[in-house]
DNA sequence: GTTCCTGCAAAAGCTTTGCAGAAGA
DNA sequence: TCTTCTGCAAAGCTTTTGCAGGAAC
């Protein structure tokens, strides 16, 4: 718990030396984010946040994860190219997506143990990893 | 050259074992990928093979890829949100995509070195390495 | 008091679908 | 001949844009 509102703290820092207003509405986007680490679309921020906020707009969910995207705040998820996800936790860390229900699992890497050719002299400033296959949860009922 | 001829029959074989058609146009589509390394997007496919085949819709386009993708001989990149890309190259490797010129490389992983946490007990069935950063030929003009 | 943000409606892209005629097997 | 494919037009989605009123600073 203490850690979560540590990183409220931090991000709403983050935003205002980035000029971004903490709105109402972008500090419960925010709170969403950090408190349902499911790597949401925006269609589930939408519905989370819904019965809260009934004026809430998916205009202003798209202005403001674009504008945490832009500030580094929070990173998009290219996992499948029919949905776009977003993920508050920024450090490096790999994503595994479940073909049978759909659950986008983390899961940690060591970036460094990595052996790879061809990328001499490129300045790389980010790495995704993606796997997909089928969770042990959805194996079981196989 | 023969290598690439070789690719060719192996598809055309894939194809007939997979009873999809060996239409002019899914043939050019599979020739257009083999010959263009580029990871293109379908409209790329389109302006590539509009001068040799002006009645090409994209619709057939679509339908090709998404043929080629089910049998498992083209592959989807999904490392930008906006742009589907399609990839002949089906074997595992990275791709690493030049934030300044947009341009995808692709490198080579060894997928056994990497040391990861937290899948114990996934079958994974894929993996997909997208890297981002600026390419030697960028920063050499910066 | 300024400046930026919200949310509606409309527009813009990309991809899929329905279907009649055409082509592959 | 039978089945599948093509390509047009239309529809379906997701995301962006324009803009007037409203909220943040």
């Amino acid at each position: 718990m203490s850690d979560m509102r540590a990183k409220m703290e931090d991000i709403t820092n983050k935003l205002k030396s980035n000029n971004i207003r903490l709105s109402h509405q972008r500090l419960k986007v925010l709170e969403y984010l950090d408190h349902n680490r499911i790597h949401p679309t925006v269609e589930q921020i939408y519905e989370g946040l819904h019965d809260e906020i009934p004026t809430l707009s998916k205009t202003t969910i798209y202005n403001t994860l674009n504008a945490l995207t832009e500030s580094g705040l929070v990173k998009v998820l290219t996992i499948e190219d029919n949905e776009t996800r977003y993920d508050i936790r920024t450090d490096a860390h790999g994503h595994f997506k479940c073909t049978a229900c759909g659950e986008i699992y983390d899961f940690e890497v060591n970036m460094d143990s990595l052996e790879i050719q061809g990328l001499n002299g490129f300045r790389v400033y980010n790495r995704d990893m993606y796997f997909s296959g089928i969770c042990p949860k959805c194996m079981e009922q196989e």
